[in-house]
DNA sequence: TAAAGAATACCCCAAAAAGGGTATTGCAAG
DNA sequence: CTTGCAATACCCTTTTTGGGGTATTCTTTA
């Protein structure tokens, strides 16, 4: 848990609910403000440059949308943290700022207390989200369906570390004969035909 | 929202907590808990024939971990929610639960009155955590670094699904030898050497 | 403006993969 | 108790790959 004043900045078109937030934020004990900006140009502009930690940033900008000026602005600044600004809680879009780089989200309705509430846990190494975009996220973690036997995965796994059949072979105390076997079937029940496409639908399908 | 009884069992080889969980749940409008496992064996035999909606499993259960027991019976009931039960709200194998099909996890201590809030927030569809955790599940997202240039990853993304030199070339209208030297520097700049290995790290580093 | 990287194209050759077979053993589910 | 699948093993042939080079053109950037 760190204690220093925590830096923001703010991405967001509406002059009104800028000037707002930047107000509350910076009245804060423990919160700064000083910087904020009506569109994603003049933030990766000046960003960089700046002394912040989080950037408030909202998802429906105009011109260069949040998500891709997230996505630049976390490439040049890996440290800094985003959280995203929304109307929808169940906005498509926040599953892709999450895949961009951003930590968290926020609604912009959120009240002030839970907004530098989840601003802290985002400072603190956290991502505060709703349990339903939580449950959307782990789910795409699942493995669908596994038509591999045990020997096969075992198999396509070490192909996948760049082995070929004499390695796996010794490997596995096998003869090479077995494993090009095992490799055939496999590649009949992935219907692929070459190690490349199915390593690529096994791991796709997280089968390895 | 749904509004029927959320049908609950447990797996937990404690048998105060378990008793008690039970209990406790059982005893709750809207909820109830007419079974409970004290390993993971019995769990795995009973729980798919039984009418039940949310499973509670400890993670570390004697023999078969709750993490193993999650996976096989995920596999069997894909509709049925699991929450895992841990005592260290860091603990690593959370992580790992919500990979093999956990929907939340709940700490051990967790107080009656948030206990059954979560369980119904999993019910709903949602997946209550922390926003620590959360964080450590979004970063499995996050993209470390791309040494591929635009053709390159246009060529390896091609070849993932199975092409070969000369199919890629017809495809980009490019010369066979052009297309090997691009896989050439592929491999260099992965440190691999062969397309199997090039196309799994390229998956594991997000970069096709 | 020089240097670096991206994109293009070609050569040779040895090693590996892929496709086509056949066949035995053992176990598990019907 | 037999049918099916997993796992094991071998043969032959053609196609593809990977490693080693070299070279030109065009941006982009230091």
């Amino acid at each position: 848990m760190k204690n220093e004043t925590i830096h923001i900045a703010i991405v967001e078109d509406d002059n009104e609910i800028r000037q707002t937030l930047s107000l509350i934020i910076d009245g804060s004990r423990g919160f700064s403000c000083k910087y904020a900006f009506p569109d994603g140009e003049s933030a990766i502009a000046s960003i960089p440059t700046l002394p912040i930690d989080v950037v408030l940033m909202d998802i429906n900008l105009p011109g260069k949308s949040g998500i891709d000026v997230t996505r630049q602005l976390k490439r040049e600044c890996p440290e800094l943290d985003f959280i995203m600004l929304t109307v929808l809680s169940d906005d498509d879009s926040i599953f892709e700022s999450l895949c961009v780089g951003a930590s968290g989200y926020l609604l912009k309705d959120t009240d002030p207390t839970d907004l530098l509430v989840h601003i802290k846990e985002v400072f603190d190494g956290g991502s505060p989200m709703s349990s339903q975009i939580a449950r959307r996220i782990i789910n795409s973690f699942r493995i669908i369906d596994n038509p591999l036997s045990n020997r096969e995965t075992e198999v396509l796994k070490m192909l996948s570390k760049g082995l070929n059949y004499k390695e796996v072979a010794e490997d596995i105390f096998l003869s090479p004969h077995t494993v090009k076997t095992h490799i055939k079937n496999i590649y009949s029940k992935l219907h692929v035909n070459s190690r490349a496409e199915a390593i690529y639908k096994a791991i796709k399908q997280k089968l390895i």
